[in-house]
DNA sequence: TCTGGGGTCCTAGGACCC
DNA sequence: TCTGGGGTCCTAGGACCC
């Protein structure tokens, strides 16, 4: 059996462990940028602040109904991650805690004897409320998705299930697939989703009951014969180790407003490169390919909220490299090649890809010395700006005025991470 | 006049996830 | 007026190789 431990609000939950006040009170979580909503509470949800919708359609409701706004604050939500994580790992053990997201993990239960199923979970879940003062919903199944099916009733029925919902009978996961829609199994998006209820598959039930040659044809291939079986209760997506290393690094930001001068757009993309390139060396990583691309901003030509399409457009580097410096010049030097003057520009982001393992890691005999002094350099750069303050130290070509940055308008401190913003009682 | 078969690697793009 | 950011996997198709 397998378990999905799955926080409760997870954003908004983190910000009210630091303001008790907040207690049974409406709160919401913003984007970057403060655009979307991207948490909210359920006394948020009750009041109708909708999903993902752009805050400020939302802003009259949150006002009048005085629910707590923030910024996000990815400092705390990924510290506060940390420490779930770790709980789970401390108490069913490290090789059975699979992370999957931010606010999710997958549990390996294959050892727990059936009976003790329900207390296992209730036992993680007052674990983990006690000790990081995160509430949780757990699903246990057979496999992942039904895990992820369960999951779902238990905090649909929050009251009824404690948040726990274990379904360990045939009978009881049949249940449980005839109550899920098809666009709410994980692996089905809007585009399956559409195409199933065409062909009249409208519940988890309807498509549990197709063949697996059936979803090979019209699931994409493996990835729907997978997810069908698991939905059948055979597993098929094993636990992973975790992705030490990722495969792609990418730092994206929309502007704080429309940008229209190359040189403020070659400021942001300098700074994003920095900002990657520090992620590249936190995982001992260099990298061969860069890319750089622009969103230019829209008429909106009054329908319906949708990107434009982004221009961009990629440089292979002669020798992959982590070094902020080597990979500045490229990434500054393909924004002439985008830019056209007189058009504005909203959103910009720089991606990583073709990544290796470094070898030029600290005092390496084997190349010249030359490039371990820049590696030295990079390490003391990254130590001092996560020390002190982000980007107190940056390359020129970042720019000091930065008028293209995002808005941040509620953010709240870094009261795990930052010694000047612990929270203090008075 | 007649021109094979079997591979690998890479990239772009589509789908999905939180 | 104002709509996030960062990932994954898979497939198809082209280039290239012997």
């Amino acid at each position: 059996m397998v378990a999905i431990v799955d926080c409760n609000s997870f954003y908004c939950s983190c910000e009210r462990v630091f303001r008790p006040d907040l207690e049974n009170k409406p709160v919401v979580v913003l984007s970057n940028n403060d655009g979307c909503i991207i948490a909210r509470n359920d006394e948020a949800k009750a009041l109708g602040v909708g999903m993902a919708g752009p805050y400020f359609m939302a802003k009259k409701l949150i006002e009048d109904n005085g629910v707590t706004t923030f910024s996000s604050n990815y400092n705390l939500y990924g510290n506060m991650s940390w420490r779930v994580m770790e709980t789970l790992r401390m108490l069913m053990g490290e090789k059975n805690v699979e992370v999957y997201s931010v606010d999710e993990c997958f549990i390996n239960l294959d050892k727990i004897p059936k009976h003790l199923l329900q207390s296992t979970a209730l036992n993680m879940k007052q674990m983990v409320e006690l000790w990081t003062g995160i509430k949780v919903s757990i699903g246990v199944a057979p496999t992942k998705v039904l895990s992820k099916v369960a999951n779902r009733l238990a905090k649909k029925n929050k009251f009824a299930t404690n948040c726990i919902l274990v379904l360990d009978t045939p009978l009881k996961i049949e249940e449980a697939l005839k109550k899920t829609k098809v666009d709410a199994i994980w692996g089905i998006g809007g585009q399956y989703a559409n195409k199933l209820k065409e062909k009249n598959i409208l519940t988890a039930y309807d498509l549990s009951k197709k063949d697996l040659f059936w979803a090979m044809k019209n699931l994409g291939g493996v990835v729907g014969e997978r997810l069908l079986r698991e939905l059948k209760g055979e597993k098929s997506k094993t636990l992973q180790k975790p992705l030490i290393e990722k495969k792609m690094i990418a730092t994206t930001r929309m502007f704080g407003s429309p940008v229209s001068d190359i040189k403020s757009i070659k400021e942001a993309i300098a700074t994003y490169t920095s900002r990657a390139a520090e992620k590249l060396r936190r995982q001992h990583g260099a990298a061969k390919t860069i890319s750089v691309f622009v969103i230019p901003k829209e008429p909106n030509n009054n329908g319906r909220f949708r990107h434009g399409p982004s221009i961009g457009s990629y440089f292979t580097l002669p020798k992959a490299t982590s070094l902020t410096n080597e990979l500045i010049k490229p990434a500054v030097d393909l924004v002439d090649k985008l830019f056209e003057k007189g058009r504005s520009y909203k959103k910009a982001g720089v991606m990583l890809s073709g990544l290796v393992a470094d070898s030029s890691i600290q005092g390496n005999l084997f190349v010249p010395h030359s490039n371990n002094c820049q590696r030295l350099l990079m390490n003391m750069i990254d130590n001092v700006n996560f020390s002190m303050r982000d980007d107190i130290l940056k390359f020129a070509a970042s720019g000091t005025t930065r008028n293209w940055k995002m808005q941040k308008n509620f953010h709240s401190p870094r009261y795990t991470t930052r010694w000047d913003e612990l929270r203090e009682v008075l």
